[in-house]
RNA sequence: GGCGGGGUAGCCAAGUGGUAAGGUCGGGGUCUGCAAAACCUCUAUUCGCGGGUUCGAUUCCCGCCCCCGCCUCCA
């Protein structure tokens, strides 16, 4: 059974599909407004959407997962007329961009990236906004936008617990809107202006854009349908964005939007919020140019659960790269004892593989335990414990000439199925001439007992990113660090 | 002021009404030409603070303190 923490009720829920058959999950993502390279802290949120995917794919669930880009806003506007291109040759670069980063990071592609400004998804829009003028649910003012009234729609304010009549302005929004009914009321449809130029639709209300809100509804519905199962983000769009989407949606369709709303906490860089002006701001591109490889940027941005808050820092992407490191070792390792016979099938009680006979061991059934983990809302350092702990043991087990290359072959196909949910496992660089060659000049040396030679050409495999090991069956060269 | 999330070893972090997983760092050891890796071992009488309930609380209740966030277009 797996248990998720739905914001809308505050409580764990065991989760349900739609889906009669109880297969297939639709799920809905906000994805990056494309006005800059998406940062670290945008990341660590697609980082967890990933995950849960992988997690409910693992147990057998069939995803549908649509993520949006959002490619017209005030900033993507603002950017295009700064640097005095078309709007749409301003974003593409961003989303390109954004496609690039998902790949560093092992992010599963959605089904389907819809944008903003796809005319299918604006026609959808007008729509929408169409229906709710129809019912009441909005209006149009004298400015011409169009305005959601959040008055008749008595759950507004039900995701995010807010008291609405409590609500105080922080001024962080510029209310020049005298022309809403309520302060709280939200465009659907801004009217154009001039600083919008030549980034204009056509609507039976005038020519303007949609809103922020309402492109994650229309998206939403026209892809996966008027009801979702989930719906996640970062906590800051609780409010106002997630809950316009409810009025929004639920105002056209009368049905339940969304089963489970599921929020994703902020990170935080050095103990302070990431911010520019406070120089702790990075983007995926400046992790990856401190010499770090997208899957130990992962794991950083994973391994804490995810509504907890996350602090960013360099000791804890060392930490990430020495973790990986000792997974990779493990792995090479077994892969080392199945070599060692020729047709290997795994052993065929995978739960006769359990560790029981030390008092010691905490983990029995290592094969349920690290799933079960997962399927407690994603209780990830719980699983990262039992993978951790079951690596120790078979490595001390391997140590005692315990393990055969049957065992070592079920051991690796249970990787293989913790690896499709966390996608960190390593990839071994081929190895180049140059790196074969110093490693073939190392060994002669060796054998020549040539000790300070031989060192030496270990510490150039070492500035080239290469590590040479000397065990009983041979110097063995493993990539360290990064890939 | 309202609504959330968090405060567990140097750092990151799981967890349970019955006496603290795991990762990382550091010390010692086995192994090694030396290393590395691996393994063994040491490092929180203690879980923000103060009360209460209980035979027993880090875990439940009450109060307080601190950090982070949202409060109308920031994941």
């Amino acid at each position: 059974m797996i248990r998720l923490f739905n914001t809308y009720s505050r409580t764990l829920e065991e989760f349900r599909p739609l889906d009669p058959a109880g297969r297939e999950v639709k799920m809905y993502t906000c994805g990056p407004t494309v006005y800059s390279h998406a940062h670290i802290g945008n990341f660590r949120a697609y980082v967890f959407e990933d995950l849960l995917q992988r997690h409910l794919e693992l147990r057998g669930f069939k995803v549908r997962r649509v993520m949006n880009i959002t490619d017209v806003d005030d900033k993507t506007i603002r950017g295009s007329r700064e640097a005095g291109v078309p709007l749409a040759e301003f974003t593409a670069p961003f989303k390109k961009a954004f496609f690039e980063d998902l790949e560093t990071l092992r992010i599963k592609r959605a089904d389907s990236f819809p944008e903003a400004t796809d005319p299918r998804e604006i026609g959808k829009m007008i729509e929408m906004i169409g229906t709710l003028l129809e019912r009441g649910l909005a209006y149009q003012a004298e400015d011409k936008s169009v305005y959601f009234r959040i008055n008749k729609f008595p759950d507004y304010g039900k995701l995010a617990h807010f008291d609405l009549a409590e609500l105080r302005s922080t001024g962080r929004v510029q209310s020049d809107e005298y022309d809403k009914e309520n302060i709280g009321d939200f465009a659907l449809w801004k009217a154009w202006d001039e600083v919008d130029g030549a980034v204009k639709w056509e609507s039976p209300w005038g020519a303007g854009r949609p809103g922020w809100h309402i492109e994650c509804s229309a998206m939403a519905t026209q892809l996966l349908g008027e009801q979702l199962d989930i719906h996640c983000g970062g906590v800051d769009n609780i409010f106002p964005h997630h809950e316009a989407e409810i009025a929004q949606t639920e105002g056209c369709t009368g049905k339940q939007f969304v089963r489970y709303w599921l929020h994703c906490a902020h990170l935080m860089v050095e103990g302070q919020k990431m911010a520019k002006s406070l120089g702790n701001f990075y983007t995926l591109r400046d992790v990856i140019a401190k010499g770090y490889s997208g899957r130990e940027v992962r794991y950083a941005l994973m391994r804490v659960h995810y509504r907890a808050p996350l602090n960013f820092t360099w000791e804890g992407m060392e930490e990430a790269r020495q973790a990986l490191a000792r997974v990779d070792d493990w792995a090479r390792r077994l892969g080392g004892k199945v070599e060692e016979e020729e047709n290997v099938q795994p052993a065929s009680a995978l739960d006769g593989l359990r560790r029981g006979e030390r008092p010691t061991s905490n983990v029995q059934h290592p094969m349920e335990e690290f799933e079960a983990a997962l399927d407690d809302d994603l209780n990830i350092s719980g699983a990262l414990g039992i993978l951790f702990e079951t690596i120790r043991e078979t490595n001390r087990r391997i140590d005692a000439g315990e393990i055969d290359a049957s065992e070592a072959k079920a051991w690796l196909e249970w990787w293989e199925r913790v690896d499709r949910v966390l996608a960190i496992s390593g990839e071994d660089g081929a190895l180049t001439a140059e790196i074969l060659a110093l490693g073939e000049a190392r060994m002669q040396a060796r054998l020549a007992k040539d000790w300070r030679k031989s060192d030496e050409l270990r510490d150039e495999l070492a500035a080239r990113g290469w590590e040479a090991r000397d065990t009983k069956d041979g110097q063995k060269i493993t990539r360290r660090g990064g890939a």
